[in-house]
DNA sequence: CAAGATTGACAAATCAATCTTG
DNA sequence: CAAGATTGATTTGTCAATCTTG
């Protein structure tokens, strides 16, 4: 029950398990180290670098893959732990903002460090710089395909 | 709160971004067309090029690196729609075996052709074979990190 | 009424016991 | 008693409404 060839076919297994293993290995760490699943991490760290500390409920949808349904439930749970809170926006209320408050900054900066050091030692430190170009760009040639795929 | 160069973080963001979406991808596809989800259609696939159509659960747990507890689960669905049954080994009760049912191989090669080609066009086909296998290989580089991270 | 967001019901995954077998 | 496997409770994700705002 096979139509790719031997090479392919191997190729394509590791990037899938690669897939699979990887967020869940990050997640973990995440989880056991500062309490926070990756996806959490995620927004707090966009949060974190987007002007004002704040971002519309749906352009973190959309720069973290997930859906809308998923990030209100996971932000609402954010929202009970005291790291980020909600507000509607004032020029137009059809939008929702998340705001990072002083203690998702905390929590983020006490979990950067180990999170970073863990990225190298996985990917950024096993292999070398022009490797991992390659490795950004055929990543990025695969989501574009995605991206077409859901139209076409 | 980055400890990368600039380059390095966009590799990684889009390495990572790809993890989350590739699986969400073939799962979407799977369900939709053949309703089983990519982790269900991994088991029966190994369980099809296995010898006897038979495989432990311990070994199908370690092969599609999920818990042996979300795979025990998973299986009794699975087992559920009469697509796999279990029993213990013969020779060694401890192990339980899960074998693929006519029904199962029967939904695995009806399911086979839209997935394979979805492989192909969204991984395969966009890059060369030397892409490819480049890319394979960084995937396992990267796999042998995180096996033995687990340990030390 | 369309886009953004939330909600609640359901399905699936995780986690911490527990059970079984050699 | 250790390894394999299962179970039940909790958490998390998904799906199909629903609500709100301009």
């Amino acid at each position: 029950v096979e139509w790719l060839s031997a090479d392919q076919l191997q190729s394509w297994l590791s990037l899938i398990r690669l897939s699979m293993w990887l967020p869940s290995t990050i997640d973990q760490q995440l989880q056991r180290d500062s309490d926070v699943g990756m996806l959490e991490y995620q927004v707090l760290a966009m949060l974190s670098a987007s002007d004002e500390l704040t971002m519309r409920m749906s352009t973190l949808a959309a720069l973290t893959n997930s859906s809308l349904s998923r990030l209100s439930h996971l932000v609402k749970r954010l929202e009970g732990r005291g790291l980020v809170r909600r507000e509607p926006d004032r020029l137009d209320g059809r939008f929702t903002n998340a705001i990072l408050t002083p203690a998702g900054l905390d929590l983020l900066k006490a979990a950067a460090p180990k999170h970073v050091a863990q990225v190298r030692a996985l990917v950024v430190d096993s292999m070398s710089p022009a490797e991992l170009r390659a490795l950004g760009r055929a990543a990025e040639r695969i989501l574009a395909r995605i991206d077409t795929s859901v139209i076409g």
